[in-house]
DNA sequence: TTTTCTGCAAACGATTTGCATACAC
DNA sequence: GTGTATGCAAATCGTTTGCAGAAAA
């Protein structure tokens, strides 16, 4: 299983680029901490410390996930449901992250892991001089479940 | 090369609809037309509007935009540049767009050609059930020229 | 003690909406 | 005629920013 991060990390990655440690940081990484797999926007964050009684400024929080993006700590992914949304990286920077099954009915967001993308990252560079560093990857469709509802 | 959709092909799919032909949303399909290959935002066709002196409100705009989208006839991005962006839809239902490869440095966005995900989507049945009926990838890196440029 | 952070409230920008009028059918 | 579409301006909503006080190093 992969591994993730941890408060140390953090602290190690703000000390590398003059910023500072602070107990909202941390919490804010927390949050993810301990919500694996799901993911969260900035309201959704606000509202679990809230519920943690550890309660931050949204501001705060917006700059927060920001910070924690750019350290490579987050990852932030767009659904199109009007807001963004992170998940925690895998530390391992050579694992791509996986994609994403949205189910256009109930909204559901599925995981799924595999990268069968290396062969297509390989051609790009070959035909296009582009040189792949990341990719996104949303498949839009129906989920098991809305399949079987429709069936009716 | 694929074929796009004309005007008959809208007054066709509005009337399935119960929606009306409209001079507006002639002229914002009208515009994609005449920018193949652009992703337009809805400030930009607003603007372009402008200038040809057909401008039509802003709202109506982005009305069209999503009627026009609901229909099929284009089809809506987002490139995480603030705004939603669209493009005119091929009209062969059974082909997928092409892929987008977004320069982190400079900001290009460039078209890729080639869809190898059909046994990633086969895969993705197999092992979760889900259904797959559209997917969106964009690749992120560094166009040829900035890597040239990165090289100083 | 110096610099970076936080929290608040105000600003922002893209998008949406209410409503009266205008137009397609 | 009837119902949908438009245009305008106001409202909305996620996100950003300015600034004074608070806290990390």
């Amino acid at each position: 299983m992969a591994e993730t991060f941890t408060i140390t990390d953090l602290k190690l990655r703000l000390q590398e680029r003059q910023h500072k440690m602070t107990p909202q940081r941390q919490t804010v990484l927390q949050i993810f901490l301990d919500h694996p797999g799901e993911h969260l926007s900035a309201e959704d964050v606000h509202g679990l410390l809230r519920d943690k009684r550890s309660e931050i400024g949204l501001a705060t929080v917006y700059r927060s996930l920001e910070l924690l993006s750019e350290l490579g700590i987050l990852q932030k992914i767009e659904f199109g449901d009007g807001c963004s949304r992170y998940e925690v990286n895998t530390l391992d920077p050579t694992q791509h992250h996986h994609h994403h099954l949205i189910c256009t009915k109930c909204g559901k967001v599925i995981e799924f892991e595999e990268d069968l993308l290396d062969d297509l990252e390989r051609d790009i560079k070959t035909k296009t001089g582009f040189s792949v560093q990341d990719h996104q990857v949303k498949f839009f469709g129906l989920c098991k479940e809305c399949q079987a509802a429709g069936e009716n």
